[in-house]
DNA sequence: AAAACAGTGTAACATTTGTTACACTTGTGA
DNA sequence: TCACAAGTGTAACAAATGTTACACTGTTTT
């Protein structure tokens, strides 16, 4: 009972856009909207490279990655995405509206899936929702293009330094004098976000910190030479 | 006199989210909104980085550059953007509606701003609008998550892969069964559109071709091995 | 305490790419 | 026709990064 209580209706408040819905809006959702709910097993396919996307996909519980086919059948994996998440926000409106990916359950996950035309309505209906549909793929173009930014760096050097720097910026909003921080990640995830390898990153480090321009002790950094750092972006 | 008439009432049909405003709603904008018109000479500064995002921009004469002041106080360029075309669409919405970017004028030029309250009410009552800018959106979204998987992309050899595949597919939706084409970049253009430098690019092209993948002749390109180009992606 | 393990520091060597330089072709304008 | 510029092909060398391997530390498991 509790079960299809939950399925029916789904705790939205932790879903980016769909928590805005008035709550009248929300019911008036459940009652005349055309909406489906689907549930799908670890393994299922959700939607397949080159579909059309007609509907907004909304995943109210579980997890999907999204994958690529190469043309020679090779999988590259893009995201991984947790519930609650929309899962084509970004596509159902574009002018090229079909799947650039493969989306697959990899947990027990359920989807709920509203026709465009409704979204539509919804958006009329329902100021929040919009603001938050906007809000939500405006937010996604800024991670893009700063994600594109960070790529485009050169050298693991510059790449360091600019990270260096933003941590070093962030710890500085707490307590200004301070500048010594713990990475919010170790060594490997850096490598890995980075997309260089580990001992290619370790080295570089090392490097920094030969030259002076900081001092390193595990996974704790001080930055010696800010300035310096900052001459390696350009 | 007919300098006046266009700067009042600009043309919006090449923009590409104010192209779908109909002639009512247009009306009443000129009549009711609150809006400006501010023109700006070559040089001169129409938004800088940090600045907060309060208004929708649209660029409805010349040309504006975008830069990025890093903290050494060097300047990045990141895009060019010619009239008519939005300035700021991803911005206004987002959660940190701040511009991430130096906006200067390269020619002379003419912006239409307008209240982010104001692009909401015209939101609710031009549906073809709203469709319109959350398309743009998306459009850029897509295109930004397809550049990052190029750029992404390790090796100048999978780079080209990539990139001759690309033009095949092109050149066989006209005619499938030709292998030959034109590059529409010269060595140099596509050089720095992969980001690496013009002899690379040059060495990985006769490689290319003496392994029998491709035959080169000037800037015309045979495909030989479609197969052995896409096991170079993965 | 011993063993297993994850994270780190480091080194030798291979591969890729950048740097620089120069020769060759082609088209263009004086 | 000649000089010049732009685009191209290529080579030698330098720099950056990947690859692989191993030792060291601290933590967790047994």
């Amino acid at each position: 009972m509790e079960k299809e209580r939950s399925i029916t209706h789904p705790d939205f408040s932790k879903c980016p856009i769909c928590s805005a819905i008035s709550k009248e809006n929300m019911e008036e959702l459940y009652r005349s909207m055309k909406y489906k709910i689907s549930g799908y097993t670890r393994g299922e396919v959700i939607a397949r490279q080159g579909d059309i996307c007609k509907h907004l996909y909304i995943l109210i519980k579980g997890a999907v990655k999204t994958e690529m086919v190469t043309d020679t059948g090779g999988l590259l994996t893009i995201e991984n995405i947790e519930a609650v998440r929309p899962l084509a926000s970004a596509f159902l409106f574009a002018e090229d509206n079909r799947f650039p990916v493969d989306v697959t359950a990899t947990e027990e996950s359920v989807v709920l899936t509203i026709p465009k035309e409704e979204v539509i309505k919804l958006f009329q209906k329902d100021a929040g929702f919009l603001e938050r549909y906007i809000m939500y793929n405006s937010n996604k173009t800024q991670f893009l293009s700063n994600k594109l930014q960070v790529v485009t760096i050169k050298t693991i050097k510059a790449k360091l330094a600019h990270y260096l720097l933003e941590q070093l910026n962030i710890c500085h909003t707490v307590s200004p004098s301070v500048n010594t921080f713990q990475m919010d990640k170790n060594q490997t995830e850096l490598a890995k976000f980075f997309g260089v390898t580990r001992p290619a990153l370790a080295r570089t480090l090392s490097e920094l910190a030969q030259d002076g321009l900081i001092a390193t002790e595990r996974n704790k950094i001080t930055v010696l030479k800010k300035q310096a750092l900052q001459n390696l972006l350009g």
